[in-house]
DNA sequence: CTGAAAGCGCTAACAC
DNA sequence: GTGTTAGCGCTTTCAG
């Protein structure tokens, strides 16, 4: 059953072309993701019987209509509570009985044709991988689900390419407006998009040159507080690992960095700074190493991101530095799962759900549904979360 | 700026109503995660000109139409790759060039009212948050997007009454399928609408007495393998934190496991086992408590799934118990940043990315893209990842 | 090869 | 109160 035939298990059904190429693809999946050799075989079972793809075709207001013998607006009418007090009670009622009767459920498609709102939104993000990302969309749906609305999800990679294509994307599904996470510095597609009246709005970045609203968090505050808690333990040399510049996150961090140093007095050098491509471990890894090298001294380390602070600690690891020992070093975002990885990271923490809660709810302003006029700017506030990284300073 | 206020800052608009509603809003945000003070108050900047919700109306065939002076249909075809050719060239360019100069855009919707596609998927999961599931979801997007499918994703917090609520949402919006993460032992609703005749492919899961089609990853080879590995370091004795028997993982892996130890000659007592009621670290540590005041003795624990382990290791270290010298300890999935815990889990890599692209292929298939005949099981390999978890059974 | 016309399912003026 | 009518934007016969 498992040898290493690399041959489909057939029950029924015959080798057709197509079973042939689905189970090339199989190979494909296999070879591509090499990590898993030929130890065993893909199994597939195959069902006999041909599917029966007839679409059993769905109740429609006509059919309602039909059976209980009004017109179809009074049936729309009768299944629309906004507009159900314009009907007789007992043909109302009539008229809900029978499309309980029949399962009725509106197309929601024909609805929206007619009136422009599909109840639909798209999100954009950078990519669902990301751990941040998920509680955010959580945090929307939560505002958006229970008003009835769905969302179309997609994955930018932060190409810009692929981004304006799936902007098009969304707009070609009719979506009733966008929550864009993580959208570029400058967006043309976006920026489109919201000229042409449809309502947009951004988190964790804003949109330069224009009117959509956005959400971001207090990553000037969330880096002051950090230094502040460094500048307690007696640290007075700390060193930065920055973010990418082209990402908001990274710039805004680095920024804040700087005028909070200058205004506590300890504005160093910029050999104390260096900056990551991305924000990954091994970047932050790499980082550490060069700021080691430098020859500039520092206890402490402060990072753009706390996937950049655990490949600091590794790097510091390897060398046989103690964090927090000898040197300290802290994160940013707080992201799921840190505090099973030793030692439990200080850290600021960004409000995730809420971020995403707060962006809907601006949405749906936009949307009509309750204020017309709308904040340009949301900060959200941030929290110090001290941890085990961080200690007071050695010769402090 | 950053006072304790809790007051909104504004720069213009005034106060009307839904502004002091907004603002509540974020209170609440703050009161509700009251993991967070009033170290800061919430800023918000007000955008001064009422936002212009006039939806800038797109370009239609008729537009298009009007502009080269032939009729709609001619239009369409024109623009339909597939009716092209029977069109005349000069005509289909000049068509095709207006409709560029007038950034035309198909609107799906209408398309979809037609034809009755919607290029749309729905993809049901239980929660994003949970790590395993993005990579999955990327699977499917990578093999969907490129032919020009969207999805609509939702959460279904594996609650049954929510579950059948969101397959009607899905179906409302007429979605061409679904891709079921993790249905439910039994599932009614979505049975129901693979009856209908909409095509259905589960994910991790088979639904009992249905013809859906369905993917799972091979448990039980993983769960051989694995205590192949332990029984080569010298491990007899072996316990097993289960995990919840209402989820398909949970069960089928307690189940191989049995097995797997019968076949082995390893069979052991039932208190060997602790059952974990949810996948998660808490739970992995109260059941090896348990397994440790059983009194049964025992040099490993293979763990139903990565979380219980770590919190199994977390219990274990906790009595002073290290892991892997005294017990060892393994997972099964390979979560992502497992590597940067310690020590590092020794665990099954399940095919997560993968997984999503096959059940989306198989998807395709149903939708008539391809094979007209689909296999009904479909289970994809695992691979044993042996990191520092495990080690030789210390009186072996 | 192209135009005319019907209609997908629903909503929203406008009649009566 | 309820029926009539006219589309939303597109596809797809059916004529010519």
């Amino acid at each position: 059953m498992r040898e290493c035939t690399g041959v489909a298990q057939m029950r029924t059904g015959s080798i057709t072309q197509s079973i042939a190429r689905t189970f090339a693809n199989f190979l494909t999946v296999v070879k591509k993701h090499n990590a898993i050799d030929c130890k065993y075989s893909v199994r597939t079972v195959w069902n006999g019987k041909r599917c029966a793809r007839m679409l059993k075709k769905r109740t429609t207001l006509k059919d309602i209509a039909r059976e209980t013998g009004v017109h179809v607006s009074t049936v729309s009418r009768a299944l629309d509570p906004a507009t159900r007090k314009a009907i007789t009670p007992e043909v109302a009622e009539k008229i809900q009985a029978a499309a309980e009767r029949l399962g009725y459920r509106p197309n929601r498609i024909a609805a929206g044709l007619r009136t422009n709102r599909t109840m639909t939104v798209g999100v954009m993000i950078p990519d669902i991988t990301n751990v941040i990302f998920p509680p955010i969309l959580r945090g929307i749906e939560s505002v958006l689900e229970p008003l009835g609305y769905a969302s179309i999800i997609v994955n930018t990679d932060s190409e810009k390419e692929r981004e304006s294509r799936l902007v098009d994307v969304l707009r070609d599904r009719g979506v009733d407006g966008i929550i864009h996470t993580a959208a570029l510095r400058s967006d043309p597609s976006i920026a489109r998009a919201a000229e042409d009246g449809l309502p947009v709005v951004t988190l964790n970045r804003r949109v330069e040159n224009s009117r959509i609203p956005y959400v971001i968090n207090d990553e000037d505050g969330g880096i002051r507080d950090m230094l502040a808690h460094l500048r307690d333990l007696g640290h007075r040399r700390i060193a930065h690992i920055a973010g990418p510049q082209d990402l908001s996150t990274g710039q805004l961090r680095l920024a804040a960095f700087r005028e909070a140093m200058a205004d506590l007095g300890l504005g160093g050098s910029d050999r104390s700074v260096a900056t990551a491509m991305r924000f990954h471990e091994h970047q932050g890894r790499q980082c550490a190493e060069m700021l080691l090298e430098s020859g500039e001294p520092f206890t402490a380390i402060l990072c753009a991101n706390d996937r950049l602070a655990l490949g600091a600690i590794e790097a510091l690891r390897e060398r046989g530095i103690d964090c927090p020992r000898e040197i300290s070093v802290t994160g940013f975002n707080d992201m799921p799962f840190l505090d099973l990885i030793r030692p439990k990271l200080t850290t600021v923490r960004i409000q995730q759900h809420s971020a995403g809660a707060t962006a809907a709810r601006l949405l749906l302003d936009l949307l009509g549904n309750g204020a017309d006029d709308v904040p340009l700017e949301t900060i959200l506030p941030v929290e110090l979360v001290i941890r085990e990284s961080t200690a007071r300073c050695p010769n402090g």
